[in-house]
DNA sequence: AACTGTCTTGAAACTCAGTTTCAAGTAACA
DNA sequence: TGTTACTTGAAACTGAGTTTCAAGACAGTT
């Protein structure tokens, strides 16, 4: 992802274990795909990926293990406009929340970190007596570079 | 939806019309069905409601005249947090974007229109020179009502 | 009002993401 | 080391949405 890692890698295997989950082997190697992701996988990607050191690693047990980092907070899943396909995007839970834009054009998706949206999800909070526990703001558009060409 | 209606019904046919799009009567009653909705209704939902008037008309025409209105800006998408499967809803395009907030206890979508959100907007374009088409802010949590109660 | 070209429809078959089932395997704890 | 409950893999399944193509119909023209 774009923001840069400051934490430690082992992070989501530590905080699944201090829950008292159980550690297996291919649920390390999923842990370990999604915490070192470049960018964004979808769940077939990182099957690919997590095949490439455990090679008979099956598709259902990464549904299971993304829907069990997903019960537990500790990813978040995106449709990034559905730009390809209906399927959903991982990214490991950040500190502080982002928005996702994505280029109708190029597919870039850009990250962006605001104020404006730190405050409108507190005015929710308070305006709408609602507990947040998750936020998803996608932007489809077109991004910089693309709107600056004219063709091709 | 919770929002006043305040727009003639009728409004996406001649939208579309005037576009020199071919009116059929199929596209007209689901023109119909999505326009005069009162909650926000997925594909299936509208397949059902457009076969109370015409009980021949084909889940593939549903799908198609969704993504014709998608194309045109006239509906948007929404997940609504895929709180039950991976089905879309669909709801006709609002002069003013607004939130969807999902109660993940209840089931109970709010909407809610703010100021601060479209700053947030104003600011993405600014500053990420980006060039917004659409935007899906959807937020999960617990709504004012399940809050309070303790159990059940 | 009939003609005609192009767009739209319906039906079936298909695709693709994700889920369920259940027997076999294994982590964690005693 | 043994036990037990949890996890895995394989296959079958589900459900949303798409593709294909022949038949039908909208809308402009004569």
């Amino acid at each position: 992802m774009p923001f840069p890692e400051t934490e430690v890698p082992g992070r989501l295997q530590a905080e699944l274990m201090s829950r008292g989950l159980r550690m297996t082997r291919q649920r390390r190697t999923i842990l370990s795909v999604v915490e070192t992701a470049k960018q964004h996988l979808d769940a077939s990607q990182i099957l690919r990926h997590a095949r490439k050191v455990d090679p008979q690693i099956d598709r259902v047990t990464v549904y299971r293990t993304l829907g069990l980092l997903k019960r537990h907070g500790l990813i978040d899943e995106l449709d990034l406009m559905h730009m390809q396909g209906e399927k959903h995007y991982y990214e490991r839970r950040p500190q502080r929340d982002h928005i996702h834009m994505a280029c109708l054009r190029c597919g870039k998706i850009i990250e962006f970190e605001s104020d404006l949206f730190d405050r409108l999800k507190g005015q929710i909070q308070r305006d709408c007596h609602f507990h947040i526990v998750v936020t998803r703001l996608e932007v489809g558009g077109y991004c910089a570079q693309c709107r600056s060409q004219s063709s091709s």
